[in-house]
DNA sequence: ACACTTATATGTATCTTGCATATTAGGTGC
DNA sequence: GCACCTAATATGCAAGATACATATAAGTGT
């Protein structure tokens, strides 16, 4: 019996399956604080409450593939940083049937972010406030605008948790900062970011030689205009 | 309608879905190299491959205790540190059909590798050499005990490229390195380990002193025994 | 007793980081 | 035009972390 005969016997239906979703962290950072994009459920289970967007995963279409479809469909954005960020696999998560949801993270510049919000009303941008417990990942809340705090549906603020989290640990290290930065940008922004996702203030010349000496700062010559006060120099990231 | 008239009318097989399993990196260090446990495949595709031991996941089975279970099954292994290293999602990763693969890192101790492979003889202990890239993560070359380089099933190699990068990440600053050691160890085993897994060597004194400043280790008062020279003191791992 | 080898301790130069302070470059209001 | 305000940028220094060299300690084997 050789591959093909072998596959043509092979019986894909022998066990239960359960569903394969993807579910979408998508971040942005808005006024200092990180924000996330949720959409509120309109079936059961879990009416009315507020989720992150999400999808099955077809089953022609690999895992960023649906991820990217969801971020075009539900955030009608063509581009955004999407990474994978865990798997959550709980049998009873969702009290339908058994779903496992693979989580991503979608960085979005805040233009993108007002951009995703123009185009799709029906998202709700929310902001996360996490505590500075940092290490095993404390509770994160969720505030609406009228800073309602939110019960988010599922298991989806363990996602969330996950998610700040990661960002939290991959900041120094990656150059996920600049995927929350416009194209051209200045040294305050870049700590502003930073500042933001962290939930701590930094120290401004430690900060500004830091990243400074990663070399993945190109200095334009520009400046930003308009400024009250003396105009900073715009920056853009460059692979080292 | 209710929640539970809504899950009565719930159809299930609305869409196809992709199966989902569980693929295990078991990794120990021997001799000095990191080593992962592999089983031969004895059926199509991939006959003759060595492949990472895996199991798909059962309907009422969370990801979690699917890979405790083939922990259990595939290395007769009951403790070992689990950990969930990333979802490999291609299409066309598995010929047979779509198969959505949850990987797990396992990390055992010499003595619990030893113990799985006189548990089940049928594991190959395989060398594990990583280039000194780090960054992108290089191709990671798989050595049998005859020294000869092993091509794996799948995108094992793919999956277990990751797990190399997953650990040398968190070597520095998780306590991962402690369960690749037994209970009690001296402060030369674990500088092997790290120097193990990071395929490098380690400055002797500062890599002492950063690992006590940690406050992580509790010594024991205790000392190896039978070495041939200045025996070294025991240290236990203590979360601080 | 001595050699041998590794564990452990210490000292110093170097590099990184935090923080304080100075200087620069605009805009704003008179 | 000119003083003033504020934030950007630059510089200086102390504290901390790190790499590396060297010294001392504690066992075994001859």
């Amino acid at each position: 019996m050789n591959e093909t005969e072998f596959l043509k016997e092979y019986d894909p239906t022998a066990f239960q399956r359960p569903s394969v979703a993807v579910d979408l962290v998508l971040l942005g950072i808005r006024d200092g604080w990180p924000a996330v994009l949720l959409v509120k459920r309109d079936q059961l289970p879990h009416v009315g409450r507020w989720a992150l967007p999400g999808g099955f995963v077809g089953i022609d279409e690999s895992l960023d593939a649906a991820a990217a479809r969801v971020l075009r469909e539900k955030a009608g954005m063509g581009e955004a940083h999407l990474e994978q960020l865990y798997t959550f696999g709980a049998v009873d998560r969702d009290p339908r049937m058994r779903i496992i949801s693979v989580a991503y993270l979608a960085l979005l510049t805040e233009q993108a972010f007002d951009a995703a919000l123009g185009a799709m009303p029906a998202l709700l941008p929310a902001a996360i406030q996490v505590p500075w417990a940092g290490e095993t990942g404390g509770p994160v809340t969720v505030l609406s605008p009228e800073k309602q705090e939110l019960t988010l549906a599922f298991d989806h603020a363990a996602i969330l948790a996950t998610a700040m989290l990661r960002l939290r640990g991959k900041l120094d290290y990656s150059d996920v900062a600049f995927a929350l930065l416009p194209e051209l940008f200045t040294l305050r922004q870049l700590q502003d970011v930073h500042e933001a996702v962290l939930g701590a203030a930094l120290n401004k010349p430690a900060f500004r030689r830091r990243q400074l000496d990663k070399g993945w700062l190109a200095a334009t010559g520009a400046y930003e205009v308009g400024a009250a006060f003396r105009p900073a120099e715009l920056y853009r990231f460059q692979r080292h």
